[in-house]
DNA sequence: TATTGTTATACTCTATAACTATA
DNA sequence: TATAGTTATAGAGTATAACAATA
């Protein structure tokens, strides 16, 4: 408790090409999966939305697109669920993406309370570029973190939910 | 292009056991890195957040008390740059745990405008059981995952930054 | 009663800008 | 002029509750 204080060991006197202070350590943080995860996370989130800045398309925006692409005719109620979004968040996203003409609700033949949702033409033309802008953010992932790392860590993650 | 149409194979006629209508699938959304580490991610965030529900900790404020304890005497300037904490929002978030009296901002001698950071005893305490809870998060994200998937996605996340 | 979709509110996180006091 | 910290504002994401129409 007391003996690290006692020595003198050149203190702040470090000799040799002048470095900036040592910046902070991470301390027992390094033993949590969700602060590595968080971070990759981050920096993927942002790639995405500057490589598709070009199209304005946010994250949301672009998993509904393509849930829709995958399952036209489906209600809002089923795509909320596939990707875990609040209803009422859904309905202003899709308000959003209807405003721009890429997707269209249709009544539901069997249930008047719902809507079946499907991308017009121009919103299928619309997902060709985003989808061109897309492949490239996944290229630039696969240089930030090696493509051997990423084909792994998807791997890893695709197994359960 | 037109024969897919052709064919009447029992279309809605399912036998057997009647299942719920399949949930969409998520279409090309399969190809993208970033959509799984997301969903984790929140997984993660959400156990941690009623893990350290006791304690009323959140992962910001949890991650900064690990960095000030490993790094006693730092700035907040330093602490922000290691945990990409905007200044701004350090700030506050600094506020509230110094209201909780856990963190003490002391006049660094070299820089008048800068504040050293410490943890106080109570701080110290409150950690231990803080750690604690958040030993059992982790414990149950490796239940999640698996014990081995958890070793090998830390192993692939930490080397980078 | 329960469900689908809408609207409104509130809280957190994130990003900025403006301000002060020091350097 | 640049930096450390503070304060304020605004946007996106998330979580609720209340409501209308329909089941």
């Amino acid at each position: 408790m007391k003996r690290r204080k006692s020595g003198k060991v050149a203190v702040g006197a470090k000799v040799g090409p002048r470095k900036p202070a040592d910046s902070p350590g991470l301390g027992h943080l390094h033993q949590h999966l969700g602060y590595f995860l968080r971070r990759l996370q981050i920096w993927v989130f942002q790639d995405f939305l500057e490589a598709l800045a070009p199209m304005k398309v946010r994250t949301a925006q672009y998993s509904v697109l393509l849930v829709i692409e995958a399952n036209p005719g489906r209600s809002q109620a089923a795509i909320g669920q596939t990707l875990n979004i609040e209803r009422a968040r859904l309905a202003r996203l899709l308000h959003g993406l209807g405003r721009r003409n890429w997707i269209v609700r249709r009544a539901s033949g069997r249930d008047a309370r719902s809507h079946s949702l499907y991308l017009t033409p121009k919103g299928e033309k619309a997902l060709i570029k985003i989808k061109t802008l897309a492949e490239k953010h996944e290229a630039r992932l696969a240089r930030h973190v090696g493509p051997a790392r990423r084909k792994q860590l998807i791997d890893l993650l695709r197994d359960f939910g």
